[in-house]
RNA sequence: GGCCCCUUCGUUCAGUGGUUUAGGACUCCGGCCUUUCACGCCGGCAACACGGGUUCGAAUCCCGUAGGGGUCACCA
């Protein structure tokens, strides 16, 4: 089987998760039969910028590495795949409709039909327009046009029988005709409406596969009504569950983060991109920086495979087991038939599980690589500075003795900063510099270990573990006992990595300079407790 | 409100008439490891919405109830 999917986006500015989800069950969905992936904009409604509101939206499937065999940027054969350029396309099938008695022109006014329509209400049945205001011959156009009426076209769709068709998620789906309203496909002003436009864009790519979020189920009868009024071979359609949000039952949505702010886990990933997002120096509020949108994800430094693993597993499954896959195996394995019916909440703390666990296969050069830019970005390393092996060596160094610890790309600068500070910008973290180094004798135990620190010559991890060890025994303390103090007096903060990594990668003289500070900045705060 | 859809641990995904004392993963809770924090390891809590059928036997099939959602635009 060839297969030819797509995509549609609005060009909204920003590229929504769950829009991500159902891109990716259409790439993989393609990639998989050896057919195409279509990227087309649904740019009708749009005034201008379109461009604008267009790129961060590919950027985000740049960056996930889902690419698009036709569409922006990418041209393709069956073009344009803007549908703002396409109105001619539109127009046309709108004549074809006309002419075949599937359509009318309409000369109601918006209220007469809200009037009918309240009626219907009021009395408690299915409303049906009466279609007193069709035009189906040219007297009555002229009639209607006398009176100052300007006309919209309607499908005629019928009223009765039932209209079925097979879902591929969800089996056999029927609906009945008279459910369906005469819908406007043609604006008075000349301008077409989605539901047409989107079956002869489909019909004009080549789409075999529709697969889309649920929420067009209910549109699918009208728009195979169109399909077949024009004569087209109808597509095979999945109508995948929406993506719901975190604890909850509604989908997720851009507008409601304030609310899942309030959930714990949500929030909790929320603040760890913000203190990313606040090194790199950007401050963007929740409405344009926030875990609905895949741009988040970029910007603190998550890994897209574990992201695109996540979101397959959103409502898609091969088994009750298998949880991990790459990329390939998706494409592999993937199949419509065990999409799941039901709507899958959004759950932060399991995408933040599968990143973990990616990052953790990622070599130390993978690594080096991507939290390079996060380095210059946040201004710790210069562009220069960053093209020197020695400092890619030592990136290398400090990504390994950071091991597991490094979640995301951007946990570099708030874990690993101290290695790219200069002695006098060291920032200490007070409540740790108070509990480990404010009290009796520290400063004694730090000039001891200054010296003993010094002493070492072969200034590796090893050398400087074995040393600190002797000296543990030679003074009787406990390994406790000292760690954190040479934590804090070099790094400033409580928490890190191994120790002695970090004193072999800062290096014996800026060990030496850091302690040696420490030590004044002890002796001060003492000196000045004891004042008054 | 009409129509359509959905309903298994807190979350997510298995389970399609007996292999099920309903399984995996995340979370959570214990414990181990340990130089902090992570990681890792071991263990634990925890669900078939409800009510009727059908059947020797139902989470699995049927009907109903309840709850949730989608859709009913000159939006997409």
């Amino acid at each position: 089987m060839t297969a030819r999917t797509r995509f549609a986006p609005s060009p909204t500015g920003y590229l929504h998760i769950g829009g991500v989800r159902t891109a990716l069950f259409n790439w993989l969905f393609a990639k998989q039969n050896g057919g195409q992936f279509i990227l087309r904009i649904d740019d009708t409604d749009q005034k201008r910028n379109v461009e604008t509101a267009l790129k961060p939206i590919l950027d985000g499937f740049r960056w996930l590495g889902m690419d698009w065999d036709e569409g922006p940027e990418v041209g393709g054969p069956y073009g344009p795949y803007y549908q703002s350029e396409r109105s001619k396309r539109y127009e046309e099938g709108v004549a074809t409709l006309l002419e075949k008695g599937l359509a009318y022109y309409d000369y109601a006014h918006p209220e007469e039909l809200q009037a009918e329509r309240q009626a219907a209400e009021k009395e408690k049945r299915p409303f049906l327009y009466s279609r007193r205001f069709m035009a189906d011959t040219d007297e009555k156009k002229e009639a209607f046009e006398a009176e100052g009426r300007k006309a919209v076209v309607r499908l005629k769709m019928p009223r009765e029988g039932n209209c079925s068709f097979v879902d591929l998620v969800r089996g056999e789906v029927s609906f009945e005709w008279a459910q369906e309203q005469d819908h406007v496909i043609q604006r008075n002003d000349g301008t077409c409406l989605y539901h047409l436009a989107t079956v002869i864009d489909d019909h004009d790519f080549k789409i075999t596969h529709v697969i889309r979020a649920v929420e067009h189920l209910s549109n699918t009868p009208r728009q195979i009504f169109i399909a077949q009024g024009l004569g087209y071979d109808i597509p095979e359609y999945a109508h995948l569950p929406y993506v719901a949000e975190p604890n909850g039952k509604n989908k997720l949505s851009k507008r409601k983060i304030p609310h899942y702010l309030k959930n714990r886990e949500f929030k909790k990933v929320y603040d760890h991109g913000v203190t990313i997002a606040n090194r790199l120096g950007f401050a963007e509020d929740a409405e344009t920086f926030n875990p609905v949108l895949v741009d988040f994800y970029e910007k603190t430094g998550y890994l897209p495979s574990a992201i695109l693993n996540y979101l397959a597993l959103l409502g898609w499954s091969l088994d009750g087991e298998t949880e991990d896959f790459s990329v390939d195996d998706l494409i592999k394995h993937f199949t419509l038939e065990r999409v799941t019916k039901a709507p899958a909440g959004f759950d932060p703390q399991k995408l933040w599980a599968f990143q973990d666990r990616f990052m953790q296969r990622l070599s130390t050069a993978d690594k080096v690589f991507a939290m390079l830019p996060f380095l210059i970005n946040s201004g710790l390393l210069s562009k220069e500075d960053a093209e020197l092996e020695t400092e890619k060596e030592r990136l290398g160094q400090i990504i390994e003795a950071c091991g597991d610890r490094l979640k995301v790309m951007g946990d570099l600068l708030e874990y690993a900063d101290f290695f790219y500070v200069s002695n006098a910008n060291l920032v200490y973290n007070e409540k740790d510099f108070k509990k480990r180094l404010l009290k009796e004798n520290a400063d004694l135990l730090l000039e001891k270990l200054i010296s003993r620190i010094d002493s070492i010559e072969s200034f590796d991890t090893k050398s400087i573990e074995n040393s600190l060890r002797t000296f543990l025994e030679e003074e009787g303390l406990k390994m406790g006992e000292i760690v954190h103090p040479l934590r804090i007096g070099t790094t400033g903060k409580g928490v890190g990595p191994g120790i002695f990594d970090s004193l072999s990668i800062l290096g014996k003289e800026v060990c030496l300079a850091r302690l040696q500070q420490t030590l004044e900045r002890i002796r001060s705060a003492m000196g000045v407790r004891k004042q008054p």
